[in-house]
DNA sequence: TATCCTGTTACTTT
DNA sequence: AAAAGTAACAGGAT
């Protein structure tokens, strides 16, 4: 479910209602969804919450809970009183007490994972830019795009551009005019230019309309993001392109579910 | 009932 | 370097 802007908004909301709570103390209902060794992060104030691609970053003095939600994760606040509802005893895995809420994690699939770290360079090795930055440029896609790889590849590739997920990557190459398996190398100038825009300008929009809520994701417990009736290819199969009325079609690339208008995704 | 599908990532093999 | 396969999981759709 999450990529970049639903990630940012769950990160938005949280800020508000998480700041300056003391964690005090941790429930872990599901083991291997708490990676650390380490967990003294009891008794710490938390400082700030933010986002570095997917990953959730909760900063309590000078240590770090580090959230990625993967497939179906849910990080949310609750009052006090309401711990013991179905709703949000399902799928628990973590709960944290904080001053006067609980903070939880739930997670159907179980691929998600919480890492208390000091600090968080291996979170910078791993990822390559931020793409919503002012400093993400033209000329970093390009770099970005000598490759041979397939160019949906490619852009899900963590390490390479931080953030895109299938969803947002069938969007953009949209966008841009280019086929899913072109081979990055060779996209001509011009539609990299376009899929930087759309880059930008579609993340954007996504956080705007709070994400694109499918299935599961969901923010503060049960709000879904209305990205949905914004997207253009993704989720369309059989039905028609909203610039040439062709019928999109749904193929695999790098073995994700695919949605192309094959008229105007040229390779 | 059985099989296939899913918005993620990490790891191994080819 | 790239591609392909597998695994971690649960549950809805077909």
């Amino acid at each position: 479910m999450p990529e970049l802007p639903e990630v940012e908004t769950v990160v938005n909301s949280l800020k508000l209602m998480v700041a300056n709570q003391v964690f005090l103390g941790c429930d872990i209902r599901w083991h291997k969804t708490f990676v650390s060794a380490e967990n003294n992060f009891l008794k710490k104030k938390i400082t700030n919450v933010s986002r570095r691609g997917k990953y959730i970053i909760i900063e309590c003095e000078d240590n770090y809970l580090v959230v990625h939600l993967r497939m179906t994760g849910k990080l949310f606040v609750i009052n006090k009183q309401d711990l013991l509802l179905p709703e949000h005893q399902k799928h628990l895995r973590v709960s944290f007490e904080l001053s006067d809420k609980y903070l939880l994690f739930q997670d159907q699939r179980k691929f998600g994972r919480v890492y208390f770290c000091k600090d968080l360079n291996w979170l910078e090795e791993k990822l390559g830019p931020e793409p919503l930055l002012d400093n993400f440029t033209v000329e970093d896609l390009v770099g970005i795009c000598k490759s041979a790889r397939q160019v949906k590849v490619l852009l899900l590739d963590q390490s390479k551009i931080a953030g895109l997920g299938n969803i947002y990557v069938d969007e953009v190459l949209w966008y841009a005019g280019v086929h899913p398996q072109t081979k990055a190398i060779e996209i001509p100038l011009k539609k990299i230019k376009l899929m930087h825009r759309g880059i930008k300008d579609i993340l954007q929009k996504a956080i705007e309309n709070k994400g694109t809520s499918f299935q599961s994701y969901t923010f503060e417990g049960s709000k879904k993001g209305g990205f949905v009736s914004e997207l253009k290819v993704f989720n369309r199969a059989k039905a028609q392109c909203f610039k040439c009325s062709t019928i999109i079609t749904k193929t695999r690339v790098g073995q994700r579910g695919t949605y192309v208008c094959t008229v105007c995704q040229v390779i």
